[in-house]
This record gives C-alpha cells, structure tokens and sequence, in this order.
DNA sequence: GACGAAATAGGTCAATCGTCCTACGCTATA
DNA sequence: TATAGCGTAGGACGATTGACCTATTTCGTC
C-alpha cells in the first residue's frame, strides 16, 4: 500500500510465504513456527506484523482475490473472443497440473477446510470462487446465453472442482488433459438458444447442456 | 468380528463417532477428547482400544469402504439396467444434498486432507474412490462401451466432485438438483461407438462424451 | 550525533494435543 | 468364594499450539 519500492516487504513476504504453505498443508495444519521458518523470522515477531492466524488468512484470501482478479483481467484483454477466454479458463487447469495433482485446487481446498472448521471467513475465500463464476457468467452471456449463463458458469466450475479433485486423488495427469478436451469440444458445440429446448435438443442428439 | 450381538461393542460405537466427526469437522481437527465425549468413555480409555489416532483413521476408511461396498451392491441388485444403476450414483447426490451442502463428500474431503498431510492412509482413502471408479466402469463397459468405459467412469465421478465441492461452498441445493438432471440427460444421450468418431460427432451436434 | 518510530528477537503463557500408565470395577469360570 | 482378564476411569507426560509481552536493534529525520 506505502510500498512501491521493488523489494517486498516483510509483511508482504509472510503473507507469500502463508498463502504458500496454506496451499501445500493446509491452514490448520500451517502454524505460526512454519511460516515463520518459511520467513526466517523469529516467532515472536509475528505479533508486530498479524495480532492473530485469522489476520493472516485474511490477508492470504485478499491476495489470492487479486491474484484472481489480475488473472481474469489478463484472460480478459488477452483472449479477443468470450469462447477464447473460456478456454483459457480449461487450460488453466493444464497448465497448473502439477501443483493440482500435488495439492489439489488453492480455492476448492480451501473452501473445504474453512467449511469444516466453521470459519468466519468462509465466506470470503467463497467470493474467490464468486470471482471465477461472475467473470465465466459474463462470457456466457457475452455468448447469448441470458439466464442460463449463470448456471453454465456454475456447470463449468463444477467440472473443474471435479477434475482437480480427482487429479489430486489418483495423481493422473492424463485425465486432466482428456477432461480439458471435454471441456473444450463441449464449449465448442455451445450454442445460444439449442438448451431451450431440452426434449428435442436431446432427441436430436445435441448437448445435453 | 467375534461379536453377532444386536448391540454395538464399544469399538464399533469408538469407529461410528470417529466416522461422523471425521466428516463434519475433518480428521486433523477431531480430537480424542471430541471422539471420547460424544461417545461417552474417558480419554484415557482409548488407548486400550485404538493405539494411535492412525488406528482409528484406518477403522474409519475400512468402514466407510465396507459401506460403500454394501451400497454399490444394493444398487447393482435393485437397479434392472446399468443405465437405471448410473442413475442411482447420480441420484445419491440429491438424497444426501442436506449434509453434502453442510460438510461436502465425505470421500472428497477425506482425500483432499489426507493429501494435505501426507498421510500413509492417503491411499486407502483413495481406494473408495477407486470403489466407485471401478463399479462404474463396470456399468459403462455392460452399457458397450470398451476402452472408454474407465473415461466414462473418471468424468461421471469428476462431475459429482464438483457438484459437491460447489453445492458446499455455495450452499445451493437447487444446483444440485440441476446438475444432476444434465447429468441424467447425458446418460439418456449417451451411446456406444458415437464417441470412436468425435469430430464427426461433435459437428452433427451430438455430445462431446 | 540525537531522537523516536519501526522492526525484530527471544521468551513466557495457558491450553490442548496424542500418547501412555496404573488402578479400579465388572463378569465369567472354577 | 477366589481368580483371572476384559473393559473402564482418571490422570500424567512431553510436545506443540496460538497468543502475548518486553527488551533490543535498525533506520529515517532532524
């Protein structure tokens, strides 16, 4: 915020270094010590910069939220078409293959987790997964999909949580590329208009969605 | 094991909290102390009956894996047809929507923790998953669909992944029941050897998979 | 060089964790 | 009744946790 120097600052590097260990442990099982190794600072010294775990997750959730926001953003300008740029959604799941079949999705899993422990900010690291649904909402409707952009959003997010759960589980990487593929025949046979008509859409052998 | 009573021994009651804990509040975050007070029995006591909090977590997989069992067999008797029997996995995220939306799968987030932590017992948790992947297959391959039954199977269990994991943070009962009606209608347009030739298909319009 | 704020280090605190031990009560069999 | 053994109760242990305090050092400004 008063920083614009290149060097980060230390608070900046143990927020960096807890969104990083949240990711690969989780945030229960990330304590003080850790981050504070990861940072080589002494653990006492936390107390000036966080007055608690929570105040880190919070600041770990608000970075990932801008992450988040300056990747869509990128996607946004970057790819012309909407259909392009929900393909560079899919292939974000390629592309972070590693880290996902190690460590899962950074958002589902930490959605799961908060969930679990009842946390207050479990509806914030849930507006990360808002994020993704309104930016995907908007290429649908971008698209000519009106009302039912909102739950193609969703579907689509859903493949994904899916596909990086499983990835995780059996540590496939394949099956990460061949659900990408998936992903991308069924954008490419979207078309506005066809869902309307579900009955007759699926007697003509059209997507079912 | 030695027991044909009606009532349950204090192991099994032990494991059936553990289970229930496990999924509501994850395995890192359930204590001893919690287990012991909601079945009743002293701390200390535990030690006779589980040595390590690894015991339990193994108790607790090998009963879940041994229900799964029972309800893939259920539905391979009640079910007439493999596609009937599809239907039964897809409709198991709608009758188990209320505690789906509260605590997510109770297979997902298992997997998804243990890989957190590294734990050993990773593996057999993922053998459950396996359970399903396998059982699957099976419906697909009696359905006609050779090499691309194991595909078939992985997306199926992805997209119910997904829907849990979104229907969790979300809290969204109506995208359940939504998804699973695409997932239904998918089924219903699903035919063998349609997808040997995708690119024909997906341009006469038919589904992607 | 002096001074005050920012930043860091080292350590304490109560609480809780998983683990482990020993003593007590119950029940069945001799 | 005496004995053996299973099951239970209660507590102690060492380690670790998040939280917190107080010196000390570093650094920008005058």
């Amino acid at each position: 915020m008063t920083r614009p120097s290149s060097q980060p600052s230390t608070r900046e590097r143990i927020v960096e270094a807890a969104d990083m260990l949240f990711y690969r442990h989780g945030f229960e099982k990330t304590s003080f010590a850790d981050i504070a190794d990861e940072v080589r600072l002494s653990r006492g010294n936390f107390y000036y910069h966080f007055k608690t775990k929570d105040e880190i997750l919070a600041a770990v959730i608000e970075l990932r939220a801008a992450r988040t926001r300056a990747m869509l953003d990128t996607w946004t300008g970057d790819a012309p078409t909407p259909s392009d740029r929900l393909r560079c959604f899919a292939a974000m799941l390629v592309h972070n293959r590693e880290d996902i079949q190690r460590y899962g999705c950074p958002v589902g899993t930490l959605c799961a987790e908060l969930a679990k422990l009842k946390h207050p900010a479990q509806g914030d690291a849930g507006m990360i997964f808002a994020q993704f649904r309104n930016w995907l909402e908007g290429q649908f409707k971008a698209l000519g999909f009106g009302d039912e952009a909102d739950a193609l959003a969703m579907h689509l997010l859903a493949r994904s949580q899916g596909i990086a759960a499983l990835a995780n589980t059996f540590h496939d990487e394949a099956f990460i590329r061949h659900e990408v593929e998936l992903i991308n025949a069924w954008l490419e046979s979207l078309h506005p208009g066809r869902i309307a008509t579900p009955g007759q859409a699926r007697k003509a052998g059209q997507p079912p969605i």
